[in-house]
RNA sequence: GGCGACGUGGCCGAGUGGCUAGGCAGCGGCCUGCAAAGCCGUCCACACCAGUUCGAUUCUGGUCGUCGCCUCCA
């Protein structure tokens, strides 16, 4: 099968033709830690993880980059705010956007580069495309000369001559020109040598850099939120292409903005949830429950009530698995029998499906579809312990590409006295005491535990 | 104003020129001392108006609306 993916330069969905075969580089840009992230910070972050898991699953060396921009004028605002050096500050949100995005569970990033620890890289290319004729140094500072790249705007579909400067100042030469280094003003209480003086790399050049420096000149997928499709993205572009003379990235991924009350949540707005609180609050599964329900380019509507959904069909598969567990037994899954061959058949799809685009959606309904097969199996009864198991792991092996491969985790068993109680209420069951009965389920919900009677006995859950 | 995306059933959210998305919620049934879980059945769709077509939710044009970018932004 091949790998599908939506090229934002070329407007449409195109197979994936890796710079070296079997291999892709995937650079997604990473957060500014000014401040604690919210969940839609997470967006790129879960689709590179989970694009990546899906990619190694099918038989693709993958190597993921991602930044941390930890020099950036909001740091120093923040910092001065809270009367700090700007670079303790980096330091600490950088410490806390890793902590934060640690606890999605996906692991992390193969490389993930700072721009403090990238200067030298970064001066570098600066000052090939001062040598190359399209940056110019002006009093410190050095800008990129935008009209010296002809297909300026092509990404984002920008035109020229319609857009307004990003900064206006009098050290450019045209208003539409971008900073590649900016002299260290008065109150920057961090700054860097550099041919030019003292200052600072522009916002745009450090991702160039170190994209280049962890991929190489081309790369094969870069990603990002939508929102960086310009200007971000396409000043990347133009001084990455300006420099190498090379397409810069085989494909542009943006992924869609996470929606709060009806907006974009931002900052800016301030209709944000904090990451870690959303993690404290819904917990990890959740999250990438809900962030696999859509697919990844469309805007994600966060609410209260699509958490609820995507936990409660969290649940679905959570239960659906530990049923199969309790009929699979220690038994070692079996390949041929009616769910194995079903399994197989939703993992095709879910591979299919995840192919194409990274539909996690359809993905999402071949695994639920699959779950309804092996409920109604194992309610009727006839199922081999080997062929459930099989099934079974194969459910959670799918389940791991988006992360949540834990809900089939088994929890510990329940404590003696939980265990008693059941036993007890089952006496009581047979006797039709069911006062006692009952005051006993009661009993069971302090400590914890919920029985359920099923076909073949009660059972203990957490509650 | 310019550029782009999108408007799907109670909600979220896929997809397709004619063939079941899926989840959540609802309703009926089975099972059940109760409850839970599960299974079966079922209701509720493709913003509006034209056009192309044997046939459009799916293509084209227009209208209305929403969102994103054009400024820091995942």
């Amino acid at each position: 099968m091949t790998l599908r993916l939506y090229d934002s330069l070329r407007r449409s969905t195109n197979d994936v033709e890796p710079l070296t075969p079997g291999q892709l580089g995937l650079y997604v840009c990473g957060p500014t830690v000014y401040g604690p992230v919210h969940v839609g910070n997470a967006r790129p972050f879960v689709v590179a993880m989970t694009l990546a898991r899906h990619l190694r699953r099918t038989g693709w060396e993958v190597r993921v980059v991602s930044n941390l921009t930890d020099i950036n004028d909001k740091i120093y605002t923040a910092a001065q705010a809270e009367g700090i050096e700007s670079r303790d500050l980096a330091e600490r949100e950088s410490a806390r956007y890793l902590d934060d995005t640690s606890r999605l569970g996906l692991g992390r990033p193969d490389v993930e580069p700072k721009v403090t620890e990238s200067l030298p890289e970064i001066v570098e290319m600066i000052e090939g495309l001062i040598a190359g004729g399209h940056a110019y140094a002006s009093d410190g500072d050095v800008y990129f000369r935008v009209a010296d790249f002809p297909s300026y705007g092509a990404l984002s579909g920008q035109k020229i001559d319609e857009m307004q400067p990003e900064e206006i100042t009098s050290k450019k030469q045209a208003p539409l020109d971008f900073a590649l280094w900016k002299a260290q003003k008065p109150g920057e209480d961090a700054a860097w040598e550099s041919p030019w003086g003292m200052g600072r790399p522009g916002w745009h050049i450090e991702c160039s850099a170190m994209a280049m420096s962890a991929l190489g000149e081309e790369i094969d997928i870069h990603g990002g939120g939508i929102d960086l499709k310009f200007p971000h993205h396409e000043n990347e572009r133009a001084q990455s292409e300006a420099m190498t003379g090379r397409p810069f990235a085989r494909t542009w991924l943006h992924n869609g903005m996470l929606r709060f009350g009806g907006d974009k949540m931002s900052k800016s707005l301030g209709n944000i949830d904090r990451l870690s609180d959303a993690l404290d609050r819904e917990g990890n599964e959740t999250l990438l429950s809900l962030f696999a329900r859509a697919q990844y380019r469309s805007p994600l509507d966060y609410s209260p009530d699509s958490l609820e959904d995507a936990r409660k069909s969290n649940d679905r598969l959570r239960e659906a698995l530990r049923r199969a567990a309790r009929i699979a037994g220690d038994v070692a899954p079996a390949e041929g029998g009616p769910l194995a061959t079903a399994a197989a058949e939703a993992d095709a799809r879910f591979r299919a499906a995840l192919d194409d685009d990274f539909g996690t959606p359809e993905g999402l309904a071949a695994l639920f579809d699959l779950v309804r097969v092996v409920n109604a199996a194992t309610d009727a009864g006839d199922v081999s312990p080997a062929d459930v198991a099989q099934a079974r792991a194969i459910l959670i092996d799918c389940l791991w590409v988006l992360g949540l491969d834990g809900l089939g985790a088994t929890a510990d068993g329940p404590p003696v006295e939980a265990v008693a109680l059941m036993q007890e209420r089952e006496a009581a069951r047979a006797t039709k005491d069911f006062a006692r009965a009952d005051a006993i389920r009661d009993e069971l919900k302090v400590l914890g535990w919920v029985v359920q009677d099923l076909a073949d006995g009660p059972e203990l859950q957490q509650a």
